[in-house]
DNA sequence: CTGAAAGCGCTAACAG
DNA sequence: CTGTTAGCGCTTTCAG
């Protein structure tokens, strides 16, 4: 068995209260008992148990995440965002996929709750009403990472999609580009969807270039497979020069397909991503995208949860951190 | 605050024994007193902390895991496989990034003994002498995934990375090549480096190849670019016409690299990586690859684990999973 | 300064 | 069948 703080008192021949103060509040208590407690914890390798502490306190010092899939690179990367943060803070975190089904996320939320986390990390979706309900219920502070909410009062941190597709398109237009396609999130995801779909059209209709229906593709956010997305753009539009894919790994799907179909990028067909994942620096060619912050948004989301944790509300619920357009290979003048 | 048993004893009118009752045996109690606890729990919304619980059962179903980066993608893949199992078989993960680094790994452990985690999930690293005195000294189950240990008696589940290169490299030969090069991992691995290593020089022993030391560049499994690794290879040696990677990204760096330079693939260099990660299907040209089976490794240590748990020990105490080779365009007869 | 005792939320004998 | 009681490991009054 573990040791507790009963055998450490034992062998340091006190009581178990001034185990407890040595740990907690060491001056409280002489030296010579503290040094012997401090001998036995050694000795013992003692460790308190957080489950009884946690019952104390009222605090675990986990942090609950949900997210839709670690193995979006994407998401991978605010995690570990999200991991240092915690390391520094103190906590540890409690991480589940949802595959965005609701069943799973209300299951999980479960768990968190019985399990008395501190805080929520909410990623990616958007906060449905019922959400936002269950969420309330639990009456546990919540930060939304990489959505937001306009509806309800929640703290978030993400970075302006509407605009970052704007600069995106726009990016393209100033190369010279009038025949723009896009390979979209449904527009029925109001976050990395609508918004960027907006950017779009906002950048085209500044340039008065027309917005054809045909020019875009529309794929669900967590089930596509974007050399079939390409394709499918592909086949229903002809004479673009450029496609802004809203992710790379749909960028890449894009240059794939575009390789088989021995289509010269950049040369024929410019393809501009979104995100900034790692490897996006390594695809033939290097691919031009939007990046995304998402080490510091899980940090930055991390940090804001601890301050909630702690009662302090910050300066700015709803955080927007900066995009940047990284100019690589895959992409040219026209 | 949150509802507690006793609220609900009171709400019910019945003692909290009543109430631990319905939930843990419920035939137990009288219809008459379960309804009307199951109303009560039902109206406050009640959920039993777990951190009570735990302290009684010695069981907090948490188990934890520690891993080098989740930013990588094949580890990315391995966690999702730990998640489902998990969520199936009822425990939560918590999930920690060591980066390989020592300090941080027993930092982490330390965290999980005060959290009294059921078991422990270690992935990647080869465990020195060292970190199996501490894990000893923790006593609580532990699985190696992706990972093993001929010296200690521990479980893990793995592919035969020896078996595997082996295959490349075989696969490689017989295609026609004779001037095989690779990007191996630090032979100071004894896990993905070294067995990888000498899978690949048994291949070209057997065939009576000559074995060049500077056709090989060796790279630390956990920080390298990848292009620079391959334009270090390159700049060591001439005349290749195969490049066997270690691993997918390292793959990609070889194809972003040799695209640089003008040279064609698989027409003047065939290339093949290892892992399979998702992203390996829209390289290009598309990545001929050794698929490890990550998903099911993370799920089956999960199982593995959870047998351990409840002091089963299964027929198999270090599982090799199959691994095959996936042919995709990046390679060619020659 | 320090030990005894109560209590965090829950389960498990133990009587009745 | 059900309430009372002790106790999981720890912190925190409260006396002394």
């Amino acid at each position: 068995m573990k040791p507790t703080i009963k055998d450490v008192a034992k062998l340091a021949s006190v009581s178990i209260s001034t185990v407890s103060r040595v740990m907690n509040a060491p001056d409280t208590v002489v030296d010579n008992k503290k040094e012997r407690v401090l001998a036995a914890i050694e000795e013992l390798k003692y460790k308190p148990n957080a489950l009884a502490r946690g019952l104390i306190y009222k605090k675990t010092h986990t942090i609950g995440v949900v997210i839709p899939d670690i193995r979006n690179a994407y998401y991978a990367d605010i995690i570990r965002g999200m991991e240092d943060a915690s390391k520094k803070a103190g906590y540890s975190l409690i991480i589940c996929n949802t595959d965005t089904d609701r069943n799973r996320l209300f299951s999980y939320l479960n768990t968190f709750y019985e399990k008395q986390i501190d805080g929520l990390l909410y990623t990616s979706n958007p906060i449905y009403p019922d959400y936002y309900k269950e969420l309330k219920r639990h009456r546990v502070p919540v930060v939304l990472v990489a959505t937001h909410s306009m509806e309800f009062e929640l703290p978030s941190v993400k970075i302006d999609d509407e605009q970052a597709a704007y600069d995106a398109t726009r990016y393209l237009i100033e190369s010279g580009h009038r025949q723009i396609g896009m390979i979209s999130f449904d527009l029925g995801d109001s976050i990395a969807g609508q918004t960027r779909y907006q950017g779009y059209v906002r950048a085209l209709r500044e340039s008065n270039i027309e917005l054809k229906r045909d020019n875009i593709f529309f794929v669900s956010e967590y089930s596509h497979d974007p050399y079939d997305a390409a394709e499918s753009l592909f086949r229903q539009t002809s004479g673009l020069t450029a496609v802004f894919a809203v992710s790379d790994v749909l960028a890449m799907g894009v240059l794939s397909y575009l390789n088989d179909k021995g289509v010269s990028v950049p040369q024929e067909v410019s393809v501009v991503g979104f995100d900034n994942i790692r490897l996006s620096a390594y695809t033939v060619p290097r691919l031009t995208t939007v990046a995304q912050p998402m080490y510091q948004i899980g940090y930055r989301a991390v940090e804001k949860l601890h301050a909630r944790i702690n009662g302090q509300t910050d300066a700015v619920l709803r955080e927007i951190v900066p995009h940047e357009i990284v100019e690589r290979a895959s992409t040219a003048r026209r």
